[in-house]
RNA sequence: GGCGUGGUGCCCAAGUGGUCUAAGGGAGCGGUCUGCAAAACCGUUAUUCGCCGGUUCGAAUCCGGCCCACGCCUCCA
């Protein structure tokens, strides 16, 4: 089976062969670790998260990379408001993101590396490209790239730099470099800074915006590799950028596949944190929503459609979980039972086939979805009516374990051990007074039950208690 | 000014020339089941895919124009 990628460089979807036939070597750009991040920025992290279950669940081993951005303008100028040591200020929020990826399942990448820990190989890096000719030191000691010397820049983002209108958004005070568009590799130190500098060749300073994910790709994946991701504002000149520095190094192709992720969007606006719309995971967690809620939100569009965020579809995410927990409840009784067989299960493979199939056509998540409810539909179709084998309820269960190696949203934990002695004792009381038929106390007990939290259900063997 | 993306039912969301009188989910409504519920199941909610033209035997899907929304060209996932 093929698996194909849109590819930005070439804006279609091409069939994904990776260099090595079962590694695949991936970048990711990571966050900037000068505030929490938010929901929109996560969007982006499971993009990749599902990239990357998907690769491993198609077969593939994945080596993946994701920078931690702890030096910048930003983390400069937030650590100084807070004056905090530039590195303890970052660690507080390095810490935060960690917390969250794993709030929302998100696997952890082979390598996180952090920026400051990085500066020699970036240095060595623009060290070249000043010795190839591409950069040149400006009057304050800053070192910038020359896009006039690098005829290809601009083909990821399809701009052509003769068209822009710089000047109009672009500060004509950064008289020194010799064209607006110059990037910068290397920062000359300024007061602004305080003391957070390294050494280099061309004076104190520090890294450039886009130097440390040429370098830190370059050493941990190599000159070439797979595939490069982030938000689609990355593409824009930070891609375009890396490629420059990249490409221009190394004389050889930096990446063969670049894939980007669009907004989250708040009542049709881009999320961000200028704008002042976004929500953090655990704003999100304070109001009450699970973050498996906030990952099933985050993964059910596909990651090249704006996503829309709103309460709405947090809810109707809790609705659409609330299914699936109460079907895998409902086979997990059945795995208990002795009941033979009375069908055919080879639909199971079906569905699991066109799950496949769905996530490898360039992570098609809404067709790969409709397989999981087709799935679940017709096993609770089986469970209803002749009654399905403990065997085959085996096989639907490993099939969601499966579906759920990509998802990372099922909870197939058995309700609950962990019932309050008191709420088990009323759930008894109701079912008593069932069977003697007596059911206003029965209803009595269900409605104390509803007031603590806890809804119970009939089922054929007795009761099942669920936690609302 | 340049470049780009998108507009599909009440909401979310696939489909990108014929199997589409449009998948799937949420929600609503009707029903089966139940002491009543819940869960589950069945039925139902777009002859239509922003609007107007065109191409074609055939278009939600291709082409042209228009309207609307959003984004990038500056840090941003």
């Amino acid at each position: 089976m093929d698996i194909q990628f849109f590819d930005t460089m070439t804006r279609e979807k091409r069939v994904f062969n990776p260099m090595s036939p079962n590694v695949v070597k991936m970048y990711t750009c990571g966050p900037t670790v000068y505030n929490y991040a938010h929901i929109g920025n996560f969007r982006a992290y499971i993009f990749e998260d599902i990239l990357r279950r998907t690769l491993k669940y198609l077969g593939y081993n994945v080596t993946q990379v994701m920078n931690l951005t702890d030096v910048d303008d930003k983390t400069i100028r937030d650590s100084n408001v807070a004056k905090t040591p530039l590195k303890v200020y970052t660690k507080k929020y390095v810490d935060a993101f960690f917390e969250d990826l794993k709030r929302l399942n998100i696997e952890k990448a082979e390598f996180y590396p952090a920026a400051t820990d990085h500066v020699p190989e970036m240095i060595e890096l623009v060290k070249i490209l000043i010795d190839k000719n591409y950069a040149y030191k400006s009057e304050d000691g800053s070192i910038y790239f020359s896009i006039s010397k690098f005829p290809d820049y601009g083909k990821l983002a399809k701009i052509d730099m003769q068209n822009q209108r710089s000047g109009a958004r672009v500060n004509f005070d950064e008289y020194e470099k010799d064209s607006v568009a110059d990037f910068a590799l290397w920062k000359a130190w300024t007061a602004d800074d305080g003391d957070v500098a390294w050494d280099s060749p061309w004076g104190k300073g520090r890294p450039g915006w886009h130097i440390e994910c040429s370098a830190m790709s370059m050493k941990y994946l190599g000159k070439t590799f797979d595939i490069h991701t982030g938000g689609i504002d990355n593409m824009f000149p930070h891609h375009e950028d890396e490629i420059a520095q990249s490409e221009a190094a190394n004389s050889q192709k930096f990446v063969n596949y670049w894939m980007h992720c669009e907004y989250l969007v708040v009542n049709g606006q881009k999320m961000s944190k200028s704008l002042g719309n976004f929500y953090t995971v655990r704003d999100l967690i304070a109001q009450g929503y699970s973050p498996e809620e906030i990952r099933w939100v985050l993964i059910s569009a596909h990651y090249r459609k704006k996503l829309n965020f709103t309460f709405d579809a947090l809810k109707q995410a809790r609705e659409t979980l609330k299914g699936f927990k109460s079907f895998f409840s409902r086979l997990n009784e059945a795995v208990k039972t002795n009941k033979q067989s009375l069908v055919s299960f080879d639909f199971v493979n079906d569905h699991i086939n066109k799950f496949k199939e769905a996530m490898a056509d360039d992570l098609n998540i809404s067709e790969a979805l409709a397989s999981v409810f087709s799935l679940e539909k017709e096993t609770n179709k089986l469970l209803t009516a002749p009654g399905i084998g403990a065997t085959e309820a085996k096989t639907v269960l490993n099939a969601f374990t499966g579906f759920n190696a990509i998802l990372g949203v099922f909870d197939f934990s058995e309700e609950p051990d962990n019932v309050p002695s008191e709420i088990r004792e009323l759930a008894e009381t109701r079912h008593a007074a069932r069977k003697t038929k007596d059911f206003a106390k029965a209803d009595s007990a269900r409605n104390q039950l509803t007031e603590l939290g806890w809804i119970v259900e009939d089922i054929p063997a007795g009761f099942k208690l669920k936690k609302i």
